[in-house]
DNA sequence: TCCATCGGTATCCAAAAGATACTATGTGAC
DNA sequence: GTCACATAGTATCTTTTGGATACCGATGGA
């Protein structure tokens, strides 16, 4: 299944995100997270600030999102800038790596995007269903 | 915003991920779960029974399984077949637009693990600054 | 003076995740 | 006969998390 990698002429240890104590898991765990992949999805592209993005990412509570981009931050996908104007101002941008990890993410939301309707289908059917047999 | 969106015509594409109300994020919701994700990355390519997918899926739970799988049925991207047999076996399979987006997560997976040492040392010097610093 | 904005933190409560035990049915071992 | 195991889950309980709300200091405008 997984071959192993070598990376940077070190024999890497296998990856292999089904096991339980692998460091994939946390990165699968910290991405598995509808306002992280919003938030990157945002800031494809520009900088944005702290309650520009609390307004653009509808329905996100201060405290999720402050939580969300100091995640980001700790893992290198997001870069926090400070500038001292008068009411401080504190911009968000995707680093390179951020930057990278967001193509994937668009894929995503634009699956979600393309196929909402077949799903809606298939939660309607499977209601009906249940619905019935019930 | 996405009043004029018919269903059958296939009209434009005014679906748009960052409104609270719209239906992708429903989608986002579901596949933002990271034993979602794990389950259909494992259903790639095969079938595969439920206390299977337990022992693979290391470190999910009976409950969680079953939700996860519940949902994912629902959702139309996994196929669930109940064979008759003495223990009665019970099959899960990805359903084609599962598959099709078994794909992205794939991608995503991957993703996690050519990229997991990059994070790692993000986080080491992340984790280093704010011990310096506070 | 009072209220607004900036970027957050603190607190509380509801919802979800997770661990554990239990169900029913049937097989094989002892 | 009955003990233990397998199947695929459900039921229950506890812990963790998410989300809503209130509040913070500083500043500027009406």
């Amino acid at each position: 299944m997984q071959d192993g990698q070598r990376i940077m002429g070190r024999v890497a240890m296998p990856y292999d995100v089904f096991a339980a104590n692998c460091p994939t898991r946390l990165v699968l765990d910290r991405l598995a997270d509808k306002w992280a992949l919003l938030v990157l999805e945002r800031l494809r592209g520009e900088a944005v600030r702290f309650n520009q993005l609390r307004r653009d990412v509808e329905g996100v509570s201060q405290k999720v999102l402050s939580q969300t981009l100091k995640r980001l931050e700790r893992d290198g996908l997001v870069a926090r800038t400070v500038y001292p104007t008068v009411p401080v101002t504190v911009e968000y941008a995707l680093t390179p790596l951020g930057l990278n990890l967001a193509d994937t993410v668009s894929a995503f939301a634009h699956w979600a995007e393309r196929n909402i309707e077949a799903i809606l289908a298939a939660q309607a059917a499977y209601d009906g269903r249940e619905g019935a047999g019930a």
